[in-house]
DNA sequence: TTATTAAATGATAAAAATTATCATTTAAAT
DNA sequence: ATTTAAATGATAATTTTTATCATTTAATAA
């Protein structure tokens, strides 16, 4: 159980208990959908409003303390920030992998055919994990 | 006008006047979201229903005739299955440019560090395009 | 052609997802 | 301890997406 009250403040995010849980609950399960971590919470404090996940989720955004990790046919997912990192999806078994691969020859060659400057990337590969490639 | 009733059927999708007219929109403006398409949709059907737009999505996504492409911070937006591509989006004025890039040795790399088999890729470069970096 | 039929459409209701409102509570700074 | 702006929970409202169903139509074959 980490302590996330500095890092919510140095993101402008009062540290509430229900904040220190959404950050504790990403920092436990990596990435999570809103569904999954409103279900996850409510364990936690029993009364909690979705739109207290929702308000939250969002205000987190904003402030980058989480980012969102658009999947292709699935809901998105959530989790701390962190260094910039690409993922990898399982078709077979959803699990979802970080992996830290350098684009920065792939940037270089974009900018130079194609004259746009590149600030960030999001790159999501999917195929099929190791687990379930040995099943 | 490109037609593209052959197309439609060699993908099981009947070549009806609204689905024609879905594919043309795709092919004129490149990507779109569903709520542009309709728009768009209305102006050749004035009582094309919503439903008929997100029926037909669906089911082209589902056989392959279009793909969706899953944006930072943004709807997403359609476009007809070609060659695949990565792409290229500016955060000024939210152009949408289409890409080809190898990425064949990330792949390999992945392949090797990880032992996770890549099926697809799917890469969105945010930055700034070349019109509103001379603007 | 015309007849047949499974599928598509449009109208609409229903469901799911997200956001807004507001009274009450609370974190953080005096 | 007091103050206050912000957060929470309850709930309504809105938005987005899907389901239902009567009617129409594209595709196939007589
Ligand atoms: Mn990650
Ligand atoms: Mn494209
Ligand atoms: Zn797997
Ligand atoms: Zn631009």
């Amino acid at each position: 159980m980490i302590n996330y009250t500095d890092i919510l403040r140095e993101h402008n995010l009062k540290a509430t208990p229900q904040r220190l849980a959404i950050a504790n609950t990403l920092y436990t399960n990596g990435h999570i959908t809103i569904d999954s971590l409103y279900e996850v919470m409510v364990e936690k404090f029993n009364a909690i409003s979705l739109a207290t996940i929702y308000k939250n989720i969002n205000l987190m955004l904003e402030n980058s303390f989480i980012k969102e990790v658009k999947l292709p046919n699935a809901k998105s997912v959530y989790e701390l920030t962190q260094a910039p990192h690409s993922h990898l999806v399982c078709t077979k078994c959803s699990a979802i992998e970080d992996i830290t691969i350098d684009l920065n020859s792939i940037i270089d060659t974009v900018t130079k055919t194609s004259s746009f400057k590149v600030d960030s990337t999001n790159l999501v590969l999917s195929g099929i994990c190791k687990k379930c490639s040995n099943n």
